[in-house]
DNA sequence: ATGTCCGTAACCTACGGA
């Protein structure tokens, strides 16, 4: 199975380049963030053979499974904490989440701590799997792993995204029983997975990697890459799709 | 290297968020 997921930077402004990545890369499923609406285009991407389990409900966030193997038990829940920034979904023989983490913006700002209790909350949340079902939690994530999880870490002193706090919560998800699914980089040699929009950073792969594919042991992983040429040319996203082959142990 | 882009509210520009 091909599984993806994508940080689209909203789905009205970026259809254009969606529905042909879509249609070219065929996944089975893709994990979607940063819809930015409350109405999924769902008859677009139906008519290419997807199923919809859309949580939005206007200006910002929002998040999206799309699957062409079946979604139901669809939960849109995240305990506590009402913006739309999870939906998990059953599809086909995989339980699916997608995932869009606050930012946490500055240390100061109590959108850091809103961070820390929205990654406390998911790491509770597996508890109702089993770490030996095929399970895959994807999305943007907005913490950088290691320093080489960014171009040049001097530049995050007093930071967000780099911290030993962000960084043992994403811990804690791995140490529950997930794969931290590293795929081969688009340029370069590290697989960034977001440039920002301005001063060039793209074209000088000034990136980082804060999307990520984890799943569970019983999906084999038979290939993984980013996906850098969505993120090229006018009209892209800010994040590139990080794009898995997988097959699910039987 | 605060230089771009998104949606929205309210008006052809400013703003919050990233």
């Amino acid at each position: 199975m091909r599984i993806a997921t994508w940080n689209v930077n909203s789905i009205g402004a970026r259809l254009p380049r969606f529905l042909p990545w879509l249609e070219e890369t065929a996944p089975d499923v893709v994990a979607v963030q940063e819809t930015k609406t409350a109405a999924f285009p769902v008859a677009e991407v139906a008519a290419l053979g997807y199923e919809v389990a859309h949580s939005g409900d206007g200006r910002w966030n929002g998040v999206a499974v799309l699957s062409r193997i079946g979604v139901d038990q669809v939960d849109l829940v995240h305990e506590g904490h009402p913006e739309p920034r999870l939906v998990s979904a059953q599809c086909g023989p995989l339980h699916v989440t997608s995932v869009y983490v606050p930012n946490g913006r500055t240390l100061d700002d109590p959108h850091y701590l809103y961070k820390l209790a929205w990654f406390e909350t998911l790491r509770r949340r597996l508890d109702r799997f089993d770490p030996a079902q095929p399970l895959m939690v994807m999305g943007d994530f907005n913490v950088a792993r290691t320093d080489e999880d960014v171009w040049d870490i001097t530049k995050f002193v007093e930071s967000t995204h780099v911290t030993p706090a962000e960084r043992a919560a994403m811990d804690a998800l791995v140490d529950w029983g997930l794969v931290d699914i590293i795929p081969r980089p688009g340029k370069g040699d590290r697989p960034f997975t977001y440039w920002d929009y301005r001063a060039g950073m793209f074209h000088k792969d000034f990136g980082m990697r804060i999307d990520y594919v984890l799943a569970t042991p019983s999906v084999v992983v038979r290939d993984a890459w980013v996906d850098r040429d969505a993120r090229k040319g006018k009209g892209s996203s800010d994040h590139a799709p990080v794009v898995v082959e997988v097959e699910v142990a039987s």
